[in-house]
DNA sequence: TATTTTAGTAAGTAAGTACTTACAATATTA
DNA sequence: TAATATTGTAAGTACTTACTTACTAAAATA
């Protein structure tokens, strides 16, 4: 066997989790399929991460990281309101399909409810999301292209729902489901109700 | 031990189902537990249902003749669209509310992907709803109440996000999100992207 | 009332879980 | 090169899981 640092260790052992949660379901992903994923014993998983929830929470904060890092980016550029909304959309809709079990993880981790840590990160990564979205919006209003009477924050849980009920679909019948075409028809549709 | 007849039991069992989940977490969803919670013995459960899969079956046929039934009632009604649809969106978060278990049980079969039967199941639940939305559009779009340009069945996806949206932050929060306040905000965003 | 069917129990089973231990091989550093 | 720190392994731990078995008590029926 060769040694290899935990620091890589890590990043195949959380690459490992989405693999097999994308490919043979949530329940698949135990330590000795993990182990056996990347061709170490189980007892080495335990080297580089303490308990298996530890392995959840690094894959969280890389979710807060990457993802919502990358949309923090698109929604305070000083750009045009409807060209943030619609990169915001796409962006967020393209990390789902290339990271399709995160969404599984993370919502599966909401459901069990099992640890509180896990639970308060989730929910900061959507609260995030969703402030972002807000923001977008009340530039929009500022802007005085989209009607003032509407709350930001009404449409911030619209907006939500779609890259949720995107992944969804996606997981239910892996149709290939054009990323490109589904952004910008989701676009429209929200753009319709923001417009005066 | 008074006997009882295994109709009674059955639902008793899958009424504690859906107890378990929505107090204590999914985690804790284990034949031992709903054994106890009834009153029973372990191997009782095993008496009125052949496998654990069977209950979670059950409580999907009853979503697809309850819940669906009554929003198919409303979709087809001969009534004003605008009307429909909201009693269709408030009929859907009053039933998500009331039993909240079930969503988080629902998705997290679709999430564990273990079962064929299962995901197909709750695959045509989510397309049959889909379906009376889709259906709903089209009502309004007849009636010359709705822009004839858009696509009834990218509506319908939009608007599925929102019920689950809901549930997403009642699991996450439990804080009492006022649902009639919530259906008619939703409701009147949705409306402003319909209307010419 | 006697018999048969049904619903219950206690105790076990095999398989799976996350995680530990004692030790060995390999890098890194002195 | 020798000492040390690090990463690996095989085997085992205690616990939980869905489900079974052998038997018993209570209804329903003849």
């Amino acid at each position: 066997m060769t040694k290899e640092s935990t620091e890589i260790r890590q990043e195949q052992i959380k690459r490992a989790v989405l693999e097999i949660i994308a490919e043979d379901g949530l329940h698949n992903l135990s330590t000795r399929n993990l182990a056996k994923k990347i061709g170490l014993s189980e007892g080495a998983i335990f080297r580089h991460f303490p308990t298996k929830r530890d392995i959840i929470k690094g894959i969280m904060d890389d979710v807060a990281e990457n993802l919502i890092g990358s949309l923090r980016n698109i929604a305070l550029k000083p750009e045009k309101a409807e060209d943030k909304l619609f990169k915001y959309l796409c962006q967020n809709v393209k990390y789902l399909k290339e990271n399709m079990g995160i969404t599984i993880l993370l919502f599966s981790e909401a459901a069990h409810l099992g640890d509180k840590e896990l639970k308060n990160k989730l929910n900061q990564i959507l609260i995030e999301q969703k402030q972002l979205i807000t923001k977008i919006v009340k530039d929009g209003i500022s802007e005085g292209i989209w009607e003032k009477s509407i709350n930001p924050e009404d449409v911030a849980v619209v907006y939500m729902g779609i890259p949720i009920t995107f992944n969804i679909e996606m997981v239910l019948n892996k149709s290939g489901l054009n990323t490109d075409n589904f952004c910008k028809r989701m676009y429209t549709l929200i753009l319709r109700s923001l417009k005066k």
